[in-house]
DNA sequence: GTCCCGATTCCCT
DNA sequence: GGGAATCGGGACC
């Protein structure tokens, strides 16, 4: 890994995830073969607290690793061909990593994901993400700080964004009105773009 | 055991 | 903008 890239401690995970959610922007999820992407986009998801997160209604073998300790990797699989990446927080709760800009391993990652025509469509969603960085269900309970299977997030020093758009998630039905999925605004490798998102004043 | 539908993506219109 | 692809989790009988 280049000089400056310094994995960040087990107790940066520990939060709440709405807490969690906004620092992890900027931040790089790197593979040992190369390639990283800037995180661009995330989700929080709340555990007991949140109708729509996996861990609702509590401990199940597929969302065990989120109720483990924190900074590891939760790997879901969905609509029967994506898999997607969580940060754990710990107590079933998470962040999801939704879209990021590619920095290195860009060959790795077209390779990973022929469909892609432009290195815009490489990780612009968390199915597409998942594709590009090669993380499948081998990798859930990997961990984020030791990077032990070779998956890891760092920081390159480059802090979150001051002002994040803010708006509510993609993708689900339950608790629509929560405005847990934060964005670097204008940035083109982001998902989609919310009517309903804002800027953040915090 | 059965059934519904999902933290999505891609292609066609 | 709409619909298919594709399969496992989990609710419910």
């Amino acid at each position: 890994m280049p000089d400056g890239w310094a994995p960040l401690p087990r107790e940066f995970y520990q939060r709440h995830p709405t807490l969690l959610a906004p620092e992890l922007l900027n931040k790089l999820l790197v593979r040992s073969d190369g390639r990283a992407v800037r995180i661009v986009e995330v989700e929080a998801y709340a555990g007991h607290e949140d109708p729509a997160a996996h861990g609702y209604r509590g401990r199940t073998a597929r969302n065990a690793t989120m109720f483990g300790p924190p900074g590891h990797l939760y790997v879901y699989f969905i609509y029967g061909m994506h898999w997607g990446c969580n940060a754990v927080c710990g107590n079933g709760m998470g962040v999801l990593l939704r879209a990021g800009e590619p920095i290195a391993g860009i060959e790795a990652m077209m390779a990973a994901r022929p469909v892609a025509r432009r290195h815009q469509d490489l990780a612009s969603g968390p199915g597409k993400l998942s594709q590009a960085m090669g993380v499948n269900r081998s990798m859930d309970g990997a961990d984020l700080v030791t990077g032990d299977r070779g998956i890891i997030i760092v920081s390159d020093g480059t802090p979150p964004p001051s002002a994040p758009v803010t708006g509510p998630r993609i993708g689900i039905s339950k608790a629509t009105d929560f405005p847990w999925r934060w964005h670097v605004p204008d940035h083109p490798h982001v998902s989609v773009r919310s009517k309903k998102a804002k800027e953040s004043l915090t």
